[in-house]
DNA sequence: ATGGCCATGTAACGTGTTACATGATTTC
DNA sequence: GAAATCATGTAACACGTTACATGGCCAT
């Protein structure tokens, strides 16, 4: 249940359509909770329909963008929310089975282990690119963080992926 | 489509029930693919129908331990994803939500963040006693390579976790 | 023989994924 | 005014989660 608490702190951040919510969260928000646009139109539907949030823009044709805010009972659930303990979600890494099927196997996996060290590396540079162009300090030490926290696991994937294919 | 294969790879290892297979998910394979018994049976089901596995003991009453081998099509099927090219899932970690809407909220998140804390310290201490009871050397690096990813990424996360406190 | 545990299931639901559809806006 | 693009949606399905149910086994 975290996509809608998701939402409600992106549109605290900045009001907003559907369309720039799902942009938003390609750009930064989901590098730690991705969603795609269809989500994005569910939960903002079911979010009105419970009273959370409210389209601001009076024209709701289907084609026309619609903007949303927060409303304080919205306000009042993330803070609920976010006050509960909630306990980690088990990591999910399919390459982690496949490694261990090529090892009973026999079968080669340096080539699609290159692959992905190649893609963390990518994604290393673009975290890293964000990091320098934001302005940070000034409230927003906590968002700096989350980035921090991006950088690290994947300087933590490339070293690791480094290792194992020396050893292979 | 990860949950079948890993039971392919699992019985490969070491035919077994589904509640053995269940164990030990919940001992290693899981660490990196978790399931629960009724998501094991469902897909020990579905291989059966599908004729990649088979069932060997006679009796199969309701109560009674079901053993289960990988059959010929089974191995195949799993050479044929192993060999495949897949990009990471993305990650989802909903505390870094949480951050965030500490963050635009206000609120304290100190608290939760050490219970994370605590509970990343005690998987590190898990994966560690683990790595030093197996026998290491004789084909099994690459499950080795598996439990020393899981070591790195508690190690980061403690490292993480550890300075966005002294920093709050 | 019964109470507790173990193994195998069933059912319902929520979330995530993929493919496709339709109305509005912009561009040439 | 036709084509491309953008924004909002619908539908179907796969997977994961939770609660519950049933049959066999074992100890007392």
């Amino acid at each position: 249940m975290s996509l809608p608490h998701a939402i409600l702190t992106a549109l605290l951040e900045q009001p907003g359509s559907g369309a720039e919510l799902a942009r938003r969260f390609d750009k930064s928000f989901g590098f730690f909770w991705p969603a795609t646009h269809q989500q994005i139109y569910r939960e903002l539907g079911r979010l009105e329909k419970d009273g959370l949030i409210r389209s601001t823009g009076r024209d709701s044709s289907r084609g026309r963008a619609k903007d949303y805010e927060v409303l304080g009972e919205g306000r009042r659930e993330l803070q609920r929310w976010t006050a509960e303990q909630q306990d980690p979600r088990p990591v999910r890494e399919a390459l982690m089975i496949r490694l261990r099927a090529a090892s009973v196997l026999g079968d080669p996996i340096a080539d699609e282990l290159e692959r992905h060290l190649r893609l963390h590396r990518e994604q290393l540079a673009t975290y890293r690119a964000l990091d320098e162009r934001g302005n940070w300090g000034g409230g927003n030490e906590l968002q700096r963080s989350v980035l921090t926290a991006g950088i690290m696991f994947e300087e933590t994937w490339i070293a690791w992926a480094e290792q194992t294919l020396d050893a292979l």
